[in-house]
DNA sequence: GCCGTTTTCGGCCCGACTGTTTTCAGTCG
C-alpha cells in the first residue's frame, strides 16, 4: 500500500468519524496523520519494514497499529466496521460547499440521504428547507454548491493557470484608490504545484471600498460571500478567488495568516500561546487585552522568537522546529541558476530554431545553454539519428562562433532509455556530447522491478550525467511510473549523476517530496525547463518553487555552477 | 488520537461570514 492510498484511507476514516459525531480531535488526528503521510519523503511501507512508523509526525500507538494491519492484510477491520455504521458515499456529500459534517449527518438521519444524487434530488424537491435550522436560502446555496462541484473536473488547478489570473487581479487591485499593497497569498505564494483557490490580500484604509470595487470586476461570475473584510467569488473561468482586506498596520499578521498553510498557522498560534499571546490576522493579543500590531511579516516571526520562514516551507513539515533550532535551509533562488541543461529545438520536437533558442536563453540571463534534442527512437518527436547529431554539432559550433561570448552553447542530448534499459545511442555517439540527459518517455507502465532496473542501468551508464523527469508523470493526466525511488536516489548519489527537477508545470518531476529525500541522500539535482519554445525559459520559476518546497539548497544544484564546473563534472563523475 | 523543559492526563488556533435564530451553530480558511 503506497503513501497516497494510506493517506486517503485515513482521510476517509476522519470524514466518517466526523459525520458520526466523534470528538473533533480524533478526527483531526486522522487528518493530520494523513497529511503527514502524504508529505513523507519516504515510502511508509519502508518505514513499516524498519519498524519506524512512530517516527512519522502524528502517528502514535493506535495509528501505527492500524498501518501495520493495512500493510500486512491490505485491509483495516476498524474501517470496515465504520463503513457499516456510516455510508461511505456520504463523504461525497461533505465535498459540497456549505455542507459540513453536522448537516451531512442530519440529511442522512432525517431524510435518508446517503449520496450526492440523493442530496441534489432532495434540494430540488424542497425537502432540505423544511428541516429545522434550514431555510429557502440555505437550500438554494447548497444547490448552487452542488452545481459548482459538478462543473469543475478537479478541485485544484495548475499553479501555472492560477498565477496569471492572480497577477491580473492584483494589477487592478493595486490601481484602486487607497490601496497600499496587494499580494498573492495562500498556496500560490507557497508555490504548491496546484492550487485550490486564489487567495489575495490587500492593505487599505477603507476595506469596504476595495471589496465593492473588487466585486464589480467584469470577469467575476458569482459572489459566494462578502463581508466587511473579505469576499469570496468565482471567476468566469471557474477559478475561486478569496480576497482579504486589512488596514496597513495589520499587513504582516494578515499576510502571514492568509499565506498559511493552516497547519503551519496552527503551529505558530500554539507557539504564541506558549508565550502568553494570542495570534490572529489582526495582531498579537496580549494577556491584558491590548493588541500588538505588525505591518511586516518578518516582525511576526521575530515576536515568536523565529527567523522569517520562507512561504514554500510553511507546511508544518518540520520548518518550525528547524527555525527554532536555527537550522532553516538556505533555499535555492532563481538568481542562483546560471544555465539551462535541457532544451529542444526544431531539430526534434521544439518549436524554434537553434538561433532563436540561444537568443531567448541569453535574454533570460543565462550564461550557458545545453541543446538536448531527442534521440532517434522517439519517432513522434522527430528524434535525431547519429548522422543528424553530427550535423547538429557542426551547426552549434558555427552558431557559437557567431554569437561570441554572450552565451556558451553546449551540445547535449535527451537520450531515450529504451524498454530494456539500453540507451538509444551507441557509446561512441554518446561520448561525443558535452552532456547527456537520459529520460523515459514510454513503457512507463512496466512493473516496479523492470522500471527500476531500467533506471538503475541508465544511472550506472558511464556516459549519463542527468536523469530527466524521473517518474514521467503528467499532473492530472498520467500517473508516475512505479519506481523504487530509494534505490534510484542511492544509485544517483553514488554515481554523481544528477536528477532533474523538470520545471514544466505539467510535470514538476521530481516532486517536492522526492526532491527533499534526494537532497537528504546527497543527490545532485538539475532544475531544468525542458524548453520547447523560447518563452518556456520562464517556466523555471515553477521548478524553483518545487525545489524550495523540497528544502533544496544551492550546494547540490548543478546548474547553479559555472559552465566550466559543469563540464568538469560531466567529464569526471564515476567514469 | 496525539503529545509533553509548565503535563503520561488534559489540553489540542482564531476569527469572518451566513442563515436562521432571538443569542448561536455551522462552515470555512
Amino acid at each position: 500500500m503506497d503513501n497516497r492510498e494510506l493517506a486517503e484511507t485515513f482521510d476517509r476514516i476522519g470524514d466518517l468519524l466526523e459525520i458520526k459525531g466523534e470528538v473533533v480531535y480524533k478526527v483531526l488526528a486522522y487528518r493530520r496523520a494523513a497529511e503527514s503521510i502524504r508529505s513523507q519523503s519516504r515510502a511508509v511501507a519502508d518505514l513499516w519494514r524498519e519498524d519506524e512508523l512512530r517516527s512519522i509526525p502524528g502517528v502514535g500507538e493506535a495509528l501505527a497499529t492500524k498501518i501495520d494491519e493495512l500493510m500486512r492484510t491490505g485491509k483495516l477491520d476498524y474501517f470496515e466496521k465504520l463503513k457499516r455504521e456510516v455510508p461511505v458515499t456520504l463523504v461525497d456529500v461533505l465535498r459540497v460547499g456549505d455542507v459540513g459534517p453536522k448537516k451531512a449527518a442530519r440529511f442522512w438521519k432525517e431524510l435518508g440521504i446517503q449520496d450526492l444524487p440523493a442530496l441534489e434530488a432532495a434540494a430540488r424537491d424542497g425537502r432540505l428547507q423544511r428541516l429545522r435550522g434550514m431555510g429557502e436560502r440555505s437550500e438554494a446555496r447548497i444547490l448552487k454548491s452542488i452545481e459548482a462541484l459538478k462543473a469543475r473536473q478537479t478541485s485544484r488547478v495548475s499553479i501555472a493557470r492560477a498565477r496569471p489570473v492572480a497577477e491580473s487581479l492584483l494589477e487592478r487591485l493595486r490601481f484602486l484608490p487607497g490601496v497600499a499593497a496587494a499580494e498573492a497569498a495562500g498556496s500560490l505564494r507557497r508555490c504548491r504545484e496546484t492550487v485550490g483557490d486564489i487567495d489575495l490580500l490587500v492593505a487599505a484604509r477603507r476595506p469596504q471600498d476595495v471589496i465593492r470595487a473588487f466585486l464589480s470586476f467584469d470577469d467575476i461570475s458569482r459572489v459566494r460571500g462578502q463581508g466587511d473584510t473579505k469576499a469570496s467569488v468565482e471567476m468566469a473561468s471557474g477559478l475561486a478567488v478569496q480576497l482579504w482586506v486589512h488596514p496597513p498596520e495589520h499587513f504582516g499578521t494578515a499576510l502571514q495568516y492568509a499565506t498559511g498553510s493552516q497547519a503551519h498557522n496552527v503551529r505558530l498560534r500554539e507557539l504564541a500561546q506558549s508565550k502568553g499571546l494570542s495570534l490572529s490576522e489582526h495582531g498579537f493579543k496580549q494577556a491584558n487585552g491590548s493588541i500588538r500590531e505588525c505591518d511586516d511579516e518578518v516582525e511576526v516571526y521575530r515576536l515568536l522568537g523565529l527567523p522569517w520562514i520562507p512561504p514554500e516551507l510553511r507546511e508544518d513539515r518540520g520548518e518550525v522546529e528547524a527555525a527554532l533550532e536555527g537550522r532553516l535551509p538556505d533555499l535555492i533562488t532563481q538568481a542562483d541558476i546560471h544555465g539551462e541543461l535541457h532544451a529542444h529545438t526544431d531539430w526534434s520536437d521544439g518549436a524554434a530554431t537553434l538561433e532563436e533558442m540561444a537568443e531567448a536563453a541569453a535574454q533570460a540571463g543565462l550564461d550557458y545553454l545545453v541543446i538536448t534534442d531527442h534521440s532517434r527512437s522517439l519517432g513522434v518527436a522527430n528524434g535525431l539519428t547519429p548522422e543528424r547529431v553530427r550535423q547538429q554539432r557542426r551547426k552549434i559550433d558555427a552558431l557559437q562562433k557567431k554569437i561570441g561570448g554572450r552565451l556558451r552553447l553546449l551540445h547535449g542530448t535527451e537520450v531515450e532509455i529504451l524498454a530494456d534499459g539500453r540507451l538509444d545511442f551507441p557509446d561512441d555517439v554518446l561520448a561525443a556530447f558535452d552532456l547527456v540527459t537520459a529520460s523515459v518517455h514510454s513503457s512507463l507502465r512496466q512493473s516496479r522491478g523492470r522500471v527500476t532496473s531500467r533506471m538503475l542501468a541508465a544511472i550506472r551508464h558511464p556516459h549519463v550525467d542527468i536523469i530527466g523527469h524521473l517518474t514521467g508523470r503528467m499532473i492530472g493526466t498520467r500517473d508516475p511510473a512505479d519506481l523504487d525511488l530509494e534505490a534510484v536516489f542511492q544509485a544517483a548519489a553514488e554515481q554523481g549523476v544528477a536528477l532533474e527537477i523538470n520545471a514544466h508545470p505539467d510535470r514538476l518531476d521530481l516532486n517536492e517530496a522526492h526532491a527533499r529525500r534526494a537532497t537528504e541522500l546527497g543527490c545532485l539535482l538539475a532544475i531544468n525547463t525542458d524548453a520547447h519554445r523560447p518563452e518556456h525559459f520562464a517556466l523555471r520559476a515553477y521548478g524553483i518553487g518545487i525545489a524550495r518546497r523540497g528544502w533544496v539548497t544551492l550546494a547540490n544544484v548543478v546548474n547553479s555552477w559555472d559552465v566550466d564546473q559543469v563540464l568538469r563534472w560531466a567529464r569526471g563523475h564515476a567514469r
